[in-house]
DNA sequence: CGTCTCATTGAGTTCTGTCAATCTAAGTGG
DNA sequence: CCACTTAGATTGACAGAACTCAATGAGACG
C-alpha cells in the first residue's frame, strides 16, 4: 500500500467516527484538517504520549494503533482506565485540567494528528460544530467509562471479560478495524487483567472458561466470537448508539 | 430564608462551578440563564429524572440536591456510576446517545434548571464558549469516572471508601456545599456500597475501621475528617484542578 | 408501644489473589 | 540447525479477603 493511500485511509478514520455525529461537508473536513491536522506524529509501542502530572496543551486524534490510559498507584498496582482506539482523542481531559490525571501509553506503533489546544479552541469558536463534536465524543467516552465502572464494580470476572471483548470489538467495528465477528488484541493478558481489575492467573482462567464453553476461540491474539448471543447475554452488553446532533438551520451550511 | 434569596444562592451554584473555567461576564450569565434557565423544576427524593433506555432531549443543571447515576443488572445487582452534585449536568451523555445508558435518580429533593437539548445546542452555536464549557465539564466528569474505575478496580475496599469520601467533600466544597472538613451524606450505606462495589456489611466494617483508626468521625450522616493527611495518603487522593480555558482574543468580549 | 428502616455484628463459605512451577513459542547466537 | 534465553501463557496449591445469610441493635415515627 502506498503512503498516499495509507494517509487517505487513515484520514477516513476520523470521518468515519464523526459521520455518526452528522454529515460533514467537504469544506468542514478541510477546515478540520487545516486547523487540527497540521502535524502527523508517530510513536512506537511502549512510548508514553501523556504522563500523569504533566501539563498538557495538545490534543491528538488517533489515526491508527492502540493506546491505553492508565494510572499506577504508589505500590505498583496499575489500573487501565480505558483503551484508546483509532478515531479517539488523546489529551482530554488532560488539557482541560491543570495537569494530566492519568498517563497514556502506546500499545502498538501509533499515528496521531496533533494540534495545540489553542488551535482547537480557536476552531471551535470559528465553527462551533466542532466544539460540539468534542462534547459528543466526550459523551461517548463517558458512557464507556460508566460501563467500565459497572464491569469492575458489579460484573463478575467472567462477565466483565466478556463485556470488554464485546466493547472493544464494537468500537473497532465503527472505524472498520475489526472483522465481522473477530479482532486482534495487540497486548498481553497482563494488560487485560489491569483493565479488568483481576490478577493475571484469574483472567487466564476466565479466558479458558469462555473457550471451554464455546463462546470464543483464541489463536495467538486473535479473538473470534463463536456464540455472540450467549456472550452478549452473559455480559449484558448493549452497543452504544450515538445520536445525531440537531444543528440549528441557520448554521446548517457550516 | 426567603424564596428570592434561595433563588439567588442557587443561581450562584452554576456561576461558582463555571468560574473556575473562566470569568463570566454579567451578559454571559444572562444569556445562559435566558437560554438554559427557562424552566426550574423540582423533584422529590426517590424520583427518577432519567430512566435507562429512555430517549432524552433535555439537559438539566442541578442547583441543589444530590442525585445518583446508576445501572441495574438483570439479577438486581446495582452499580452507582457517580453521584451528581449541585453544579453538575444531568442528561449527558444521555442526550448525545440514542437512548440513555443509565438512570439518574434524585437522592434528596432537588431543584434543577431544565432546557431542551435543542436550545442548548443553539446557545452553543451562538456563544461557542458555552459549548466549550460543556466539554470542560464533561472532561472533569471523565476524570472523576477514571478515578472511580481505579477505585473499584485496584483500590482496596478501605482505600476506595476513603477516596469516595474525599472526592465528595472536594466536589461539594467547589460549590460551597461543604464545611471545611466535614459534610453530610444524604443517603444510606447501601448507596455507598453500590457506588463502591462492596456488600453492605463489608462497607460497614470498613467505615468502622476508619473510625477506629481515628481518621473520621460519623454522627448520623455527618462525616468529619479527623486526620485529613492520613486519609489522603491512604486513598492516594489528588484533588481535581481544572484549567482555565484559553479563549481567542477576538472572542474575548462574548 | 409497635413498626419500620437502617446500622451493626457474627459465622461460615466461596471466590480470587499470591506464589511458584511448568509450558510454549519466538528469537538469538554460535 | 541446534542449544539457550526470554517473555508470556497456563496450571496448581493455598491463604486470606469479601460475600452471603441471618440475627441483633438503635433510632425515627406514627
Amino acid at each position: 500500500m502506498s503512503t498516499a493511500r495509507l494517509e487517505c485511509t487513515q484520514a477516513q478514520t476520523v470521518v468515519r467516527r464523526l459521520s455518526a455525529f452528522r454529515e460533514l461537508s467537504e469544506s468542514a473536513v478541510t477546515a478540520l484538517e487545516k486547523a487540527v491536522g497540521e502535524r502527523i506524529v508517530r510513536a512506537g509501542a511502549g512510548q508514553d504520549l501523556v504522563s500523569e502530572g504533566e501539563q498538557l496543551d495538545r490534543i491528538r486524534i488517533v489515526l491508527a494503533g492502540w493506546l491505553s490510559r492508565y494510572k499506577t498507584l504508589e505500590d505498583g498496582r496499575r489500573q487501565i482506565v480505558n483503551f484508546v482506539l483509532p478515531g479517539d482523542v488523546v489529551g482530554l481531559p488532560g488539557s482541560f485540567l491543570d495537569r494530566a490525571a492519568a498517563s497514556v501509553v502506546a500499545l502498538t506503533d501509533v499515528r496521531v494528528r496533533s494540534c495545540s489546544l489553542e488551535a482547537f479552541v480557536r476552531l471551535s469558536f470559528h465553527l462551533p460544530k466542532f466544539g460540539l463534536a468534542l462534547s459528543w465524543l466526550a459523551a461517548q467516552e463517558a458512557a464507556n467509562y460508566a460501563e467500565h465502572i459497572i464491569d469492575v464494580g458489579r460484573r463478575t470476572p467472567i462477565e466483565r471479560l466478556a463485556h470488554l471483548l464485546l466493547e472493544l470489538h464494537a468500537r473497532l467495528a465503527v472505524v472498520k478495524f475489526a472483522e465481522e465477528s473477530a479482532f486482534t488484541l495487540p497486548f498481553t493478558q497482563e494488560m487485560m487483567s489491569d483493565a479488568l481489575g483481576l490478577s493475571v492467573p484469574h483472567l487466564n482462567r476466565m479466558l479458558a472458561k469462555l473457550r471451554n464453553e464455546g463462546m470464543i476461540a483464541m489463536s495467538e491474539r486473535r479473538v473470534e466470537f463463536l456464540d455472540l448471543k450467549a456472550l452478549r447475554q452473559l455480559a449484558q452488553f448493549q452497543p452504544l448508539r450515538p445520536a445525531r446532533i440537531p444543528v440549528p438551520e441557520e448554521y446548517e451550511l457550516d
